[in-house]
DNA sequence: ATAATAAATGAGAATAATTCTCAACTAGGG
DNA sequence: CCCTAGTTGAGAATTATTCTCATTTATTAT
């Protein structure tokens, strides 16, 4: 059984047609959503299906460590499926958000367990700035 | 002339009591506040002032680089006034937001402009999990 | 397959944070 | 002191998200 519908079925939640809609949008997508664009994409699957389902599913998946959501300075929520995990680079001129990996990430986060005893289970990363296009129209 | 509304001045804007009661408020509280809480304190000095003024004035210090808003998985934002700059870990049990700092995180954010040609203005870094004390009764 | 049942859904109302509108007010330059 | 552009407060408006509840459905047991 696919990835997703494994961890729903396992916690005790019925694998409905608007779940697997849901599910499989955003894992296919590799993007980032807002709740609006998942919603549109899963109407195409399931017409008739509402908006706050989208909402609460998507609550339900966040629960279940299967996808996070991450907040690129708009007004909405966008979610992405989990994968390796990451940051975001996220272009205050043209909007363009980076997904960037290091090493150094894995040794900021041992020395958060080390010298705070905190043991991260979420990350919430977003650098703002400009990228190489747009840093060089603005004053170099 | 204070840190705050110096910058205000320079860039144009008026120095209106509502203004400085913002900037003093967050200044001098040193802690992450909301917009409610911000607006309480604010009403003990001006009794009148109107919410929408903290939200316009909070926004305009934002422009000006002055303060940052952290996203602390509330429904609201938070502010805080820009100092040294840390990033935030937030403990899901008991809600305690701790300041981190650490060398990686000036290294990181060298790999950033390096490796992608990124200028960081602004940071959002919230590592969210257990701390020490929350940790225990968990699972351990 | 059928029935029983708890869980899930959709529609729209409700809520809550934030933004907008606009007439009245005021900081600050001259 | 006067002028004026910039600022404010009150409340309406907007927007994202949550809630309510009658109806439907996935799942398990018969
Ligand atoms: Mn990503
Ligand atoms: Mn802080
Ligand atoms: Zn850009
Ligand atoms: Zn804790």
């Amino acid at each position: 059984m696919k990835a997703g519908l494994r961890e729903l079925k396992r916690a005790g939640f019925k694998l409905t047609p608007q779940r697997r809609a849901i599910l499989e949008t955003l894992k296919s997508s590799g993007k980032h959503m807002s709740v609006e664009e998942i919603h549109e994409k899963v109407k195409t699957k399931c017409p008739h299906a509402g908006l706050a389902t989208t909402y609460r599913t998507l609550d339900l998946l966040k629960e279940l460590n299967l996808v996070t959501d991450i907040n690129l300075g708009e007004e909405h929520k966008h979610y992405e499926w989990k994968r390796r995990h990451h940051y975001h680079l996220v272009c205050l001129e043209c909007g363009d958000v980076v997904e960037f990996r290091s090493n150094f990430a894995i040794k900021i986060e041992k020395n958060v367990l080390k010298d705070y005893d905190f043991e991260i289970t979420d990350r919430h990363v977003e650098f703002c700035g400009y990228c190489s296009r747009c840093a060089g129209g603005r004053e170099g």
